[in-house]
DNA sequence: CGTTTAGTTGAGCATGCTCAACGGTCGTGG
DNA sequence: CCACGACCGTTGAGCATGCTCAACTAAACG
């Protein structure tokens, strides 16, 4: 096997893979090979075709799209997440551009290879099917996100995700610097720091990449999350185990950081 | 047998039943029944259990969602189309309110047939899948289309897209009333007159829904399609009957007229 | 004929972008 | 140890795109 065992550990449990039995697994990743890459690096280029399923194990990656030199952010993965199942799935070309933001660990699976599983395994192509539900239902959320909020309304519901994600504290830790962040919620980092200076009426004081909150009752009533809208609802449930498939989901794959 | 035959010929060669044997389309459509709905008939609101698959075969069908007073067009389904697809699959809410916009003819199966045939059947399960990877594509399809176009450019892509598959005349019918498109292209009816005035110079001429091209190739520099984005480009393969499963999809079920 | 509705046009405004200047931090090299 | 440069982030000014509101036209329908 061309892998460390440490690897498909840990895509064992992720996802589409975690209720499937050993020999159907075994199908799916054989082939698979483990790369690391530096930051900067171009996994995948819009337009182009794609051969593998990757699996962002260690890093970031960051998924992008441009048209007539205007580029765009769709999102930024990071581990333990797959990018690019809806073109292997369907064999064609990729829709958008794949690059690492710091330096990466990756596995890619052979697309052949899952293709064939699923062919073989009704359970298995059902389980893609529902993570291809998932990641479509992901994106419906960010249309949502980015036609009807504001920027400002943007990260504030970010900031909320956040604190969700991060044990309900009163500070969190920004996971990005702020200019992935501002374009990861769709706006330029002029405007990223509009919006933060915007949020000081809430409560929300900024120094570096920590962000604390006086009045998260204030910063909530302006957010106004909606369950369609976002999806840390069932936070709760993380705990017993039995958060839904779709919890905490991204719009291209497993564990996706907050989609614009 | 509750449904008429002409119904279920209608879907047979639909996307992912078309090559799927007649036991399981016998399973998948178990219980499915047609019904008629008026005009403004809200079939399906936001948040909501879905208990069934939709399918349009007579009409048109408008998804929306909103937030805070603000709601949003996500798509405009003309028959054969099937809609919320991912969110029977998952068993969970749907992400968006279904309306139709005329008089129509909606098929309905249930949710659980169409699991079960999935269970049962690792093809079926194969197809759903590349109808949801199909899906998920035209979704990012769409955000692209938006994020990185203005309101002139989208119009004038959804000009080039409605030329090619109404036979590439030098003129066209326009699908909707202007109200309709402006929310499909994103914006208000008052921007789309704006836009069609500023496309006279690429040769753009409207009266009622006939809209005529004099300088097709000018209005096709502005617009500037694009294989990553539009759908329109695998045309010629149509008459061959080779056109790929993505051809002239929309992000939210087979036939959808273009997105945003 | 009025009445209604779709569409157009114009004026003013809001959100967000670009461009430019400036401050702060960090790492490097003198 | 300090000086310098590179880079991130912030702030301000001006501009562009698109929205709202209102008036007006034209076609459809009673």
């Amino acid at each position: 096997m061309s892998i460390k065992q440490s690897s498909i550990d840990r895509i064992r449990h992720v996802s589409f893979f975690n209720k499937c039995d050993d020999s159907v697994f075994k199908t799916a990743v054989s082939g698979a090979f483990l790369q690391t890459f530096p930051e900067g690096t171009t996994l995948l280029i819009d337009g182009e075709p794609v051969d593998f399923l990757y699996f962002v194990l260690e890093g970031s990656v960051e998924l992008s799209a441009g048209w007539k030199s205007k580029d765009t952010t769709l999102a930024i993965l990071r581990p333990v997440s797959t990018f690019i199942l809806a073109a292997v799935v369907m064999e064609s070309d990729a829709l958008m551009s794949a690059t690492t933001l710091e330096r990466s660990e990756v596995l890619m699976i052979p697309g052949e290879s899952l293709r064939r599983a699923m062919r073989e395994n009704a359970q298995f192509s059902f389980a893609v099917s529902e993570e291809l539900a998932a990641c479509y239902r992901g994106l419906v959320r960010a249309i949502k996100n980015h036609k009807l909020r504001d920027s400002t309304e943007r990260l504030a519901n970010y900031l909320v995700t956040q604190t969700a994600r991060q044990d309900n504290a009163a500070q969190i830790t920004l996971p990005h610097e702020k200019r992935v962040l501002a374009a990861l919620l769709g706006m330029t980092p002029e405007n990223l720091s509009r919006a933060f200076a915007k949020l000081n009426k809430q409560g929300v004081s900024v120094s570096g990449n920590i962000v604390k909150f006086d009045k998260m009752d204030a910063l909530k009533r302006l957010a106004r999350p909606a369950p369609t809208i976002d999806n840390h609802y069932k936070q709760s449930e993380q705990l017993d185990g039995k958060a839904s498939t779709e919890r905490q989901r991204g719009g291209h794959g497993t564990e996706t950081d907050a989609i614009y």
